[in-house]
DNA sequence: TCTGTCCCTTTGTCCGACAAAGCTAGAGCC
DNA sequence: GGCTCTAGCTTTGTCGGACAAAGGGACAGA
C-alpha cells in the first residue's frame, strides 16, 4: 500500500534559476510589458539580495529565451520572442534529432496548404503588395541560385504573413529554415527550376488576389512537388537532415 | 560605384557567447555527440582561456537552449533537446503575442487532421497499444476533468507519434498545449463532453487500426469541433490565449 | 562482503576589482 | 542662446580568488 504523501518535494532550484523564474513570471503574466525596462543588473542584485554573477546567470537564461534582450547601449528590457530565433532553436533541434527530408516534406505540404488557405480567405492589400514585391525581386535574380533561394524563403514567409495566422506562421518556419539551403542547391542543379520557381509563385499570387482556394493549393503542391522532384535528382528523400545546414541556420539566427 | 570590401566585419560577441558558440558548433556537427560529457567547468576554463565566471554564463545559455544538460550528479554533458521543452518555449511566445483561439483552432484542425493521416498510414502495434492503453485511462478518469484532460492531450501525442513523423510532431505540440487547460474547462462545464471525447477517442483508434484514412479525417474533425462548440459556450474565439494558461505551461516544462 | 568515514572534486555562490563603452552634464565656443 | 566637446559617472564584461555544500571514490573496519 502507498503510504499517503506526508511532504511535497522541497524547491531546491539555484539561485540564478529562480532570478530567471521571478523575472519570468513577471513578463509572463504581464506586470512587465515587452519594451519596459528590467533595471540594471545592479538594481536586481538589490531587489533580490544576490550577487551580481548570480544574477548574470539568470539573465543569460533569460536572454536565451528570448524573454529580454539588451538594447543598443545594452541596458535590459523585456520583449516579445522572435519567431525566427524560436524557430532556429527548433530547426537546430530537427537537425539533431536527424529527421528526414521525407518528414519535412510531408509536414510542409501540410502547413504550406494551410498557410495558402488562409491567404487566399484573409490576405489584405498590403499583404498582396508585399508578394507582388517580392516576386519582382525574384525575376530579378532568377539565374542567381542563392539569391533566388533567399526570395523564395522570403516569399513563403509572407503568404504564412498572409493567412494571419501566427500559429502556422510559427509551426511552418522550422522545416521551412531546413527548406531553404536544399532550394539553392536544386535550382543550381536543375536548369529549368528557377522560371518554373517564379511561375508558380506568381500563380499563387493570382490564386490569392482571385481568392481561388483551388488553384492555390494546387499551386502549392505542384511547387512542392517540383521541389522533391528536383530533391530526389540529388538525394534520397528518406536522407536525413545534414549537419551542415546548421551553418545556413546559424548565420540566418545572428541577424 | 561600391568600393570592393577590403575588410569582413570583426566579430565582436563577448566571451560568454563565443564559449557557446564554440560548445555549441562541435555539438550541432557532431563531433561531441548526445550523451557525451562536456566536462567540468574547471576544464573549460583550461580549455578556452577565460575566467570561470564567463564560462558559467556560457553554460547556461546552453542549458536553456536544451542543448547541455546536467545529469544526477550535476556534471555537463551534451543531449537532444527534447520537444516538449521546446514547445513549451514555443506556447510561451504564443501567449506572449497574444495569439487567438481561433488561430489556435484552424492550425490544430490542419495540423490533428495532418498527424491522423499519418498514424493512419503508418501506425505501429506498438503504437496502437499506447493508444489503447491510453484511452482505458480516459474511461476510468471519464468523471475527472483534470485528469480527462491530461488523458486526451496524452492521446493526442501518441497519434502524433504514431505518424512517425518528427516535423509533425513538433510543429503540433505548441498549439496543443495551450489547448489543454481548455479543455479541462469545457469537460467540467459541458455535461456530455466527457462520454463525447472518450468516444471520439475510441473511434480514431478504430480508424487507425483498419488504416480508414476517411474515419480517421472524419473523427478528428468532429473531435476539434466538439471542443469548439464547447469552448464557445464559455468564451469567443477571438478572445487572446490568457496569460493565466502559462501556469499550466510551465509547471509542465519544469517535468 | 558490507558499511561507515575521510578526502578530493565539483558546483553554486559570494566578494572585490578593473577596463571599456555609454551616458550625462557642465565648460567652452560660435 | 544654442551648439560642441570633454570630463566624470554608470554599467557591463571579465577577472581573480574564496568558501560551503554535495557527490564520488578510496580506504579501513566490522
Amino acid at each position: 500500500m502507498p503510504i499517503a504523501p506526508l511532504f511535497r518535494p522541497i524547491d531546491v532550484a539555484p539561485a540564478y534559476q529562480k532570478v530567471a523564474d521571478a523575472i519570468e513570471r513577471e513578463i509572463v503574466n504581464g506586470r512587465i510589458k515587452p519594451g519596459d525596462p528590467i533595471g540594471t543588473e545592479h538594481d536586481l542584485v538589490r531587489q533580490f539580495g544576490v550577487n551580481r554573477s548570480t544574477i548574470r546567470e539568470g539573465i543569460r537564461v533569460l536572454e536565451e529565451g528570448g524573454l529580454i534582450r539588451r538594447d543598443s547601449s545594452r541596458r535590459l528590457h523585456a520583449c516579445l520572442p522572435r519567431y525566427s530565433k524560436l524557430a532556429s532553436r527548433l530547426s537546430r533541434a530537427l537537425v539533431l534529432h536527424e529527421v528526414t527530408f521525407r518528414e519535412l516534406y510531408e509536414a510542409s505540404m501540410t502547413l504550406e496548404v494551410a498557410s495558402i488557405e488562409g491567404a487566399v480567405e484573409r490576405a489584405t492589400d498590403e499583404n498582396l503588395a508585399e508578394l507582388d514585391a517580392n516576386l519582382l525581386r525574384s525575376e530579378a535574380v532568377v539565374g542567381d541560385p542563392a539569391m533566388l533561394a533567399e526570395c523564395d524563403a522570403e516569399f513563403h514567409v509572407l503568404v504564412a504573413k498572409a493567412s494571419q495566422n501566427r500559429v502556422l506562421q510559427l509551426a511552418r518556419e522550422p522545416a521551412a529554415q531546413l527548406f531553404y539551403p536544399t532550394t539553392e542547391m536544386i535550382v543550381t542543379g536543375v536548369a529549368e527550376g528557377g522560371p518554373r520557381l517564379v511561375a508558380a509563385h506568381r500563380h499563387l499570387i493570382d490564386a490569392i488576389r482571385d481568392r481561388d482556394r483551388e488553384a492555390g493549393v494546387l499551386w502549392t503542391r505542384r511547387h512542392l512537388q517540383d521541389w522533391r522532384r528536383g530533391f530526389e535528382k540529388i538525394a534520397s528523400l528518406d536522407r536525413s537532415v545534414e549537419h551542415m545546414y546548421m551553418e545556413h541556420a546559424q548565420a540566418a539566427r545572428r541577424r
